[in-house]
DNA sequence: GTTGTATGTTTACGGTGTAAGTAAAATAAG
DNA sequence: CTTATTTTACTTACACCGTAAACATACAAC
């Protein structure tokens, strides 16, 4: 049996370990943005002292990184039964999704530098996807490449817009109107007037229509390219 | 005339303007990245203490705001002259070599909350080029957040990279290869030894291809939509 | 000259990440 | 059980950060 030792408030919550950390420094992003987290604030979230998050953790690049990777854990892998353009498009639309509940993922120079398990084992599964699919290696390092960039850079555009709700936007893009010389930014003014401020609008909206446009780029470049023999060897790597 | 007052180190190399703090200061983020850019060392940098800054400049913040709008400037406008494929295209060349020569101005959160001046003409006359080609507004506004959502994040992947020449890309796929289990990664393994370690390979080069998937999706949605009349009215705001 | 306005400096304060040393609690060994 | 070892948490301290406040200097207009 175990006696709950109250004699330290830390430890009557129970220990800390490194999933307890990092859930709480996650939470804690989520909801305060990435500059708010700081060691002494998420040690006072544990009911710790900051120090002894470093027994958990190296030190706060270590943190980053694995909150990266905890992310990329969240992306909806591409399946197997669907087709490459369907499994493509799920994936893209979920990963997306988490970089919208995430937007302190957006920017962090992990997952380049060393990358997770989770980072590594999303990779390998889209690549695999592309390969099994008919693409060749460099065909697949193009279509990643692309794929990538736009999801990447679309949660970017949406994490740095200062709106996210239609009233927020329709409020902000009054403000924006009215500061802006109409006359000297003739085509923002009537962007901002007869599209921004319409009803329904929605940044987020935007995103489907980006990601056809590659898919099916994508597409049509497959079925112009397979038939060629490329310089990279095209069987898949095992099996 | 004027006496060289040399009571004064600073006053000797002439006195403090904004323009040279700002320039100083992206100097110093492009030799030495963005973390190392402090108040501090950017006083020192210009043979000033760092109080002496905060009289050309309202805070940090502000002085990142300027520093975003300033690479905004060296964006090549899409030209009057040049059909609107070739007009994009260049400007988006231009949009990734330079955020691939500032890569800390990726993730700058401002150019959303509050642009200055050289990012809202750049963002007008982006627009004002598809308008005049035949976009609506609705589709000017989807084609611009696909092509600079592609370029952004392309340029964010770029940065993220641990390597940049070929050498450096070669050894560090070496290591990565070297590291990663081959039967846990198969794909990402495969993609590594027989593409990236491809003499001649740079990531930069991706460029283009993506580029080149959407501007083309861009023109046949054009010629697919353009006699269809949308809610939006199709006329040039001003002339 | 005198006076007012920019510009630069000094000092100081609360915040940051984290190294070093210490205490306490969990676990292992007898 | 007792004892020894290891793991975990706390305390203190340090160098660095952005910047508020008070002061000193230089320069323009009168």
């Amino acid at each position: 049996m175990e006696k709950p030792s109250d004699t330290v408030g830390a430890t009557s919550r129970g220990r800390l370990n490194r999933e307890r950390v990092l859930s709480a420094s996650i939470a804690l992003a989520d909801r305060t943005g990435i500059d708010s987290l700081t060691m002494r604030r998420l040690g006072e979230e544990l009911g710790v002292e900051a120090m002894s998050l470093y027994n958990h953790v190296a030190n706060k690049e270590d943190l980053l990184n694995r909150m990266v990777d905890a992310v990329f854990n969240e992306i909806e892998l591409p399946s197997h039964s669907d087709d490459w353009k369907t499994a493509m498009r799920k994936r893209s639309v979920s990963f997306r999704a988490v970089l919208s509940r995430h937007p302190w993922a957006t920017g962090l120079k992990d997952s380049g530098t060393n990358p997770g398990p989770s980072t590594l084992r999303h990779h390998d599964r889209v690549i695999g996807t592309l390969r099994n699919a008919g693409f060749s290696i460099a065909m697949a390092a193009h279509a990643f490449s692309a794929l990538d960039s736009y999801i990447y850079g679309f949660a970017m555009q949406e994490k740095i817009l200062p709106f996210t709700t239609e009233d927020e936007t329709a409020a902000m893009a009054h403000v924006m109107l009215a500061q802006l010389p109409a006359n000297e930014y003739p085509y923002l003014a009537e962007l901002t007037a007869n599209h921004v401020l319409k009803p329904g609008y929605n940044y987020g909206d935007e995103f489907p229509l980006g990601l056809e446009l590659i898919l099916d780029g994508l597409e049509r470049w497959l079925e112009q390219h397979v038939p060629e023999q490329e310089t990279d060897s095209a069987r898949s790597p095992d099996s």
